[in-house]
DNA sequence: TAGATTGTTAATCGATTAACAATC
DNA sequence: TAGATTGTTAATCGATTAACAATC
């Protein structure tokens, strides 16, 4: 009954699509054709969407706009946690456009800096404050995940500081190795230089084929 | 001979540890030391590295500067292909200070946004430049890769023209299928709202197993 | 030489694909 | 009912792990 990794890191691109057919009035579609569109195989999909329950109607597929309420459920996008983000420079402005206007399971309430230039300053009416109150605004408003767009040196402090403030999940920007330190935290890592460094090696391996 | 796409995605993040040990002095050290700081199996270590022949030295272990270099050379990362990032906005801004700096593989020429209020403007140098000029500007300089970091609407004709400027290589921010509409491309996708609904679901799950 | 640790083969495990019975 | 397409089991494939011989 346990749902595989690799499954479950499927779901997202899953919903997109669903999404996306359900915004252009889709009304049906077949596992056959899903795997055209988006290049996996049709006996994937089923087992894929299979692993939730049954999803699919026999005889006649599957209807986007039911899956993606489903999956909306499954990956608790209504739930709205509270979160918070640190490191207001370029990384953090746009992840904070990622996370405040969609859809994505969280609710961003504050955002913080030890840079005394950001002081007053607002990221799409979310006030950024500085590092010093981080304690205090934890107590007081009991968020559940942080965002982590500060500076590599800055990394291990904070992850100490937000782990005993009672935060268990992060949304990892930085290369610091979280789930090393605090096993029991949820951790989502996203390493940008390793995504660009692969991007090179496709490149060279690509020409090296053609010579 | 071939190499499966699961040791190349890890390719990177060895990058990373072997980086780090090299910086910190280390001069040797073993599959199972370096499993146990990576949360691997030392034998995926010694399978993963070997595929690129014998890196290690038998009864010594692994040279850090040593496999730091070659794992340099297997990701290209000395190679510098002109690289243009189409998108001055928040993540545009932010993953120039990734590939301007950072010794990825890449060497950023240009930078290209619609909106007139960048005109004239530079990032890190780079001069932010009309999109009405990327013709021009890639028959004179011949990038090979493209970042995207446009708006969703803008994506499918932006690739269209890169791609008839011949640029094979994208790293892509955006949600747009690349690889659908042109398979011979070389793409690294990054999905940001992918990888905060997984953190969503993680979260979620966790939750439901502790009740 | 003895000890350590890799390189590499064989065994296991899990994920993907194929096939088809169930059913709308 | 006939046709279509899912749900689900069985077969295949690939990736991971374990074991040990090679060798520094």
């Amino acid at each position: 009954m346990k749902i595989s990794a690799s499954v479950i890191a499927r779901l997202p691109r899953y919903y997109r699509f669903f999404s996306d057919l359900s915004e252009n009035g889709v009304t049906r579609i077949s596992s056959n054709e899903l795997a055209e569109m988006m290049g996996l195989t049709a006996s994937k999909i089923r087992q894929d969407l299979n692993c939730f329950g049954g999803f699919g109607h026999q005889g006649y597929g599957y209807n986007p706009v039911q899956l993606c309420e489903q999956l909306r459920d499954i990956l608790a996008l209504p739930s709205k946690r509270k979160a918070i983000l640190i490191g207001a420079g370029n990384l953090g402005r746009a992840v904070t456009n990622q996370i405040a206007f969609a859809d994505n399971g969280f609710d961003l309430i504050g955002i913080f800096d030890s840079d005394p230039m950001f002081k007053g300053m607002k990221i799409k009416d979310i006030p950024i404050m500085s590092d010093d109150v981080i304690p205090k605004f934890c107590i007081d408003n009991n968020p559940e995940m942080a965002v982590l767009c500060l500076t590599e040196s800055k990394a291990p402090e904070m992850v100490d500081l937000l782990y005993s403030l009672g935060i268990r999940g992060f949304w990892n920007f930085s290369h610091f190795d979280i789930k090393r330190k605090y096993p029991d935290a949820i951790v989502e890592n996203v390493h940008l230089s390793d995504s660009v460094m692969l991007l090179s090696y496709k490149m060279i391996k690509k020409k090296d084929e053609e010579t």
